[in-house]
DNA sequence: TGTACATCAGTGAACGCGCGTTCACTGATGTAC
DNA sequence: TGTACATCAGTGAACGCGCGTTCACTGATGTAC
């Protein structure tokens, strides 16, 4: 564990590498800033250097997760060019990145109210609604794509909907409410979201 | 806060309701046995004798839970024969209910293998089955009601789905990432299930 | 009806633990001249 | 190219706090005879 100099080098990227660690291994609840400088072989007082405390670590990391979510949605619009993939996708993004998926919806959890949050959280809810506005089976009547705040009423509610839905499954499946936890959940997912998608446009 | 008496009379139920005060005021991730002891005004070990730990205390909160929405959900099918009232019910709950409701899907708060919680979540599932198949515009074939577990596949996909969506509805909405948070939830809930629900089946 | 005794429910002092925070400090790095 | 100095990044000891747990205890309640 010990460093060659006396400053890490990156710090920063260590301790958002080591809460994904930490809160997979035991979860958020026991998540402590001592801890992490642990895993990262540092002082327990260096932390605070790059984080204020927990609340801005973990702000930070709900910021990359975002950002990744909203990377991980542009991709799948862009290659798949179906609003069930996208269904897929979050879904996927949801099990594969567990812990900051949990993380970005427990605003108890960081600053709720920082700017490159919000900016974050803007962007990947843009690139949902983008989806639900463009898709052939989208389920808004404009073909031109906008973001969350401009949408038409019944736009935003086809949004909300889709998006629901997504969330839903997700939270259920890595709560383990559901019966098939043996089943692959980005595949349920699929059949479902196809399912519904065919019944809505025969 | 002196009691009359030695013995406390119900500490078991004053310690339940205690719960939902300090999960409302200060989040679940504060909750201590020591708090909640000070909140029933009685002193710090003797919760032990009704529930052992932290986790004993939320697997009995969580089992009230799912006994209420299991209730709630009978009730509100019976009233309203309408699957599109049955998600606005599940709605409604979670947002009044909200502590309740976010114990009841915290897996790692309370021992998830209690059979007593199994019970009382499968009753909920049950409630909610049964609506599915047997509801004017639910979403199964069959007109006979039948349990979670029993169900056909198709009949399995629909169920999740409705739960997804209301699940995921309720959990957005209560994390704050809606736009329009002003607004009735359970309203917004309605108006959006009956739009997808119109579209389903024209 | 009375008495004896086991059991249940609650007390309060004591302990050790991990935590966040503060503090004076030191080693490395960047920049002005 | 060298030197001086400010700034940044990390150290480690110390502190107070609330927590869960253990322990010997006591007051109330139920039950057997």
């Amino acid at each position: 564990m010990a460093r060659p100099t006396y400053h890490h080098g990156d710090l920063r990227r260590a301790l958002l590498t080591a809460v994904e660690e930490a809160i997979t291994e035991q979860g958020v609840a026991t998540l402590s800033m001592r801890d992490l400088a642990r895993r990262a072989g540092v002082s327990h007082t260096a932390p605070t250097h790059h984080f204020r405390d927990r609340a801005g670590l973990l702000t930070a990391f709900a910021i990359e997760g975002f950002e990744q979510l909203a990377k991980a949605l542009g991709t799948s619009r862009l290659a798949s060019n179906s609003l069930v993939e996208l269904g897929v996708t979050y879904v996927r993004f949801a099990v594969t990145k567990r812990a900051m998926f949990e993380v970005m919806f427990r605003t108890d959890l960081y600053h709720a109210d920082d700017p490159g949050l919000l900016a974050a959280r803007a962007k990947a809810a843009d690139a949902l609604y983008a989806a639900v506005t463009e898709l052939p089976d989208g389920l808004g009547q404009p073909a031109k794509p906008c973001a969350a705040e401009t949408a038409p009423p019944e736009v935003r509610a086809a949004g909300l909907a889709a998006w629901s839905m997504a969330h839903g499954f997700a939270t259920l499946w890595l709560t383990g409410a559901f019966p098939d936890r043996d089943r692959d959940p980005a595949e349920t997912a699929r059949h479902l979201f196809t399912e519904l998608s065919r019944e809505r446009t025969p």
